[in-house]
Parts: C-alpha cells; structure tokens; sequence
DNA sequence: ATTTTATGTATAACATGTTATATAACTTCC
DNA sequence: GGAAGTTATATAACATGTTATACATAAAAT
C-alpha cells in the first residue's frame, strides 16, 4: 500500500486535491445519467440548465454561468448543436452575439432531466456528504472515502431501497 | 451579471464546482511558484513529494500515490525526467518495473522548495480556507469568493506583511 | 464619415486528465 | 520447461480545460 501524498500533505494539495474528488464525482455522475440511458455527458448539464433558468444566453453570457473560458464554452455548445439539444442565432440587436437557446428536443431533455435524474443525482452527493461538517480537509477526506465504500449509483439504489 | 448556474445547483453540480476551484487553486499556486523563479508545474510536485517521501517508487506506485491513472503518471515522470529532476531505471528483480528516484538536482529543488515555497502555498491556502467550518457548499462558496477577492500569490504578501 | 479602439466569438496550440490496448516480463500450471 | 495467464509500463485516441490570437462587428473619437 502506497502513501497518498496528495491526502497527506493537506493545503499544500489543495489543488490537485478538489481537481481529483471532482474529476471522480463527476464520473460518479456519468455513470447515473448512463444508466438512466440518457445520451448526455455530466459537464454539458449546467449549460442546458443555465438556459432553462434564464433563458436565451449568449455563449460569453454561458461561458460566465458555468465558471470555464469562453473557448471552452464555444466547444461545449459546438457538442449540443450537434446533439440537437440547442439552437443557435445571431442577436438581432448585435451581430457578434450568439444566442443559443434550447430546442424543443433540448427542453423535453431538461423537463425529464428535472424530474428523473437531477433529484436522484443530488440525493446521491447529499447521502455522500450533505451531512459533514468541520474543517474542509476532513470533509474532503470522508468524501474520499465515501465515494471509494460506495460509488454515487449504488447510492440511488440504496436509497431506494431504505428511503 | 449572470447567475453562476453551478453554484446554483448545488449538490447536483459538485462535480464540475469541486473541478473548477481546484483548477484556479492549481492555478494560482502555479503563479506563487513561478514568482519564485521555479520552473516545475504546480502538479509535477506530488510526484516528487512522493519520492522524497518514500523513496524510489515505481511508475504504478507514484500513479497511486498522487491519485492518477498510471498513462497519466507515465506522462508526468516523462516530464520530470526530460526537466532532470528524476532517474529511471528498471527494478533489479522484475524487469517490468521502472524505479523513479530523484536526481541531485530534484532533490535540492524539493529541498528549497520545503523550506520556501511550500510552507508559503501552504500557508496561503490556509489563509483561504483553513478556518471554515459547517456544510461543504457554504465553505466552497467562501472559498470561491475568497479566491475572487484576493488571490494566493497576494495572500502571501499580505501574510509577510502584516503576520 | 472615417479611423481607431473595444468587444464577442472562433480557432489554434497546448496541458493534463481519461479509457483502451499493445508489448514485455514475470508467474502459474500442467 | 513450455503454454497460458497476469502484471507493469508505454502508447494511442479522446475529453475537456486553458491561453493566445484572429476576425468580424460595434462603439468611440477625431
């Protein structure tokens, strides 16, 4: 068994550290959407979402509400224009801004998505760790090893079972 | 000003929020480094942290010990090693294993850096995060406003000035 | 009104993570 | 002791973030 540095020396890894636990949530995530045999990857999820909410936004408008770069959010919207899941236009008033706005494919997605999938993925992360609490590297180490016991999916399963 | 969807969302964002803060984490501790003069990446470090550790681990041994996947382990030692900073060389006793062990040259960089720099990142992120407390949102979202409002690399100076 | 400057998006180049797979070396089992 | 399976590393292909920069359009300034 080997030291996991990165656990071990606390602040000085704080970086690598949320990068990780994330990266590992996130695929945590995938998997549930995967199984709910939905055709959609966990990191396109908050630009459909920011639209629902807000309606049409335009990609730099996008590219603030999910906290990534603007070329990062041109890429994302580039992959929902091909899925169908938005549509794309210039905005009447300002030729360089691009509306995108969900289709009606798009909407049907979020509508089920809210009903189906986005309760059973926040109950998941809430079971794993809506009820820590204390100093952040604690926290992040139950997380760790919450998700190492038992992956955010057998999450919902066990859930389900003992509501 | 627009809604920051993922912060919105909560628990059914943690993936792409836990992400995205270690990312400007990384990011700003790159900038502490680089005021140092130093020229290693912020995530090469773990890798020789772990080696003056535990001494000589193999590429499937550092892979676990920073959390990575072993091609992504693979890829950074390259890196370590193209810098000077690390030796490779296979296992006496089983050929399959490479053995990384740090150079001269690896070993003062991780020397200066225990004495300088890492006590300086260390402390900047405790500046940040280390006296929160209570439910993991509340504290990303301090950590998050805290990183808006004042960067690590100005933790430090602000730390030294006014200790 | 035309030139200059600023802004919004797209694209290129790179960084660093992943999964899948090839290859070499070690183990196991008849 | 050789075939078959296992393990360690390397490599390929891809995902998704970044910074730097090009290009089109809008706004400002002379």
């Amino acid at each position: 068994m080997v030291e996991d540095v990165v656990r071990t020396l606390g602040f000085l890894c704080m970086g690598s550290r949320l990068r990780r636990i994330g990266e590992r949530l996130q695929a945590d995530t995938q998997q549930v959407i995967d199984e709910a045999g939905l055709s959609i990857q966990a990191g396109q999820y908050p630009f459909l979402a920011a639209i629902d909410r807000s309606g049409p936004l335009t990609i730099g408008e996008l590219a603030q509400a999910v906290g990534i770069t603007q070329p990062g959010a041109t890429r994302t919207i580039g992959q929902l224009l091909e899925l169908g899941y938005v549509d794309m236009q210039p905005a009447p008033d300002d030729q360089r801004r691009r509306l995108v706005s969900l289709t009606d494919k798009g909407q049907d997605l979020v509508d089920h998505s809210k009903k189906v999938i986005w309760p059973r993925i926040a109950a998941a992360v809430a079971d794993l760790c809506g009820d820590l609490d204390g100093p952040i590297l604690e926290q992040l180490a139950a997380i760790e090893d919450g998700l190492a016991a038992m992956p955010l999916a057998s999450r919902n399963a066990a859930k389900e079972e003992n509501p």
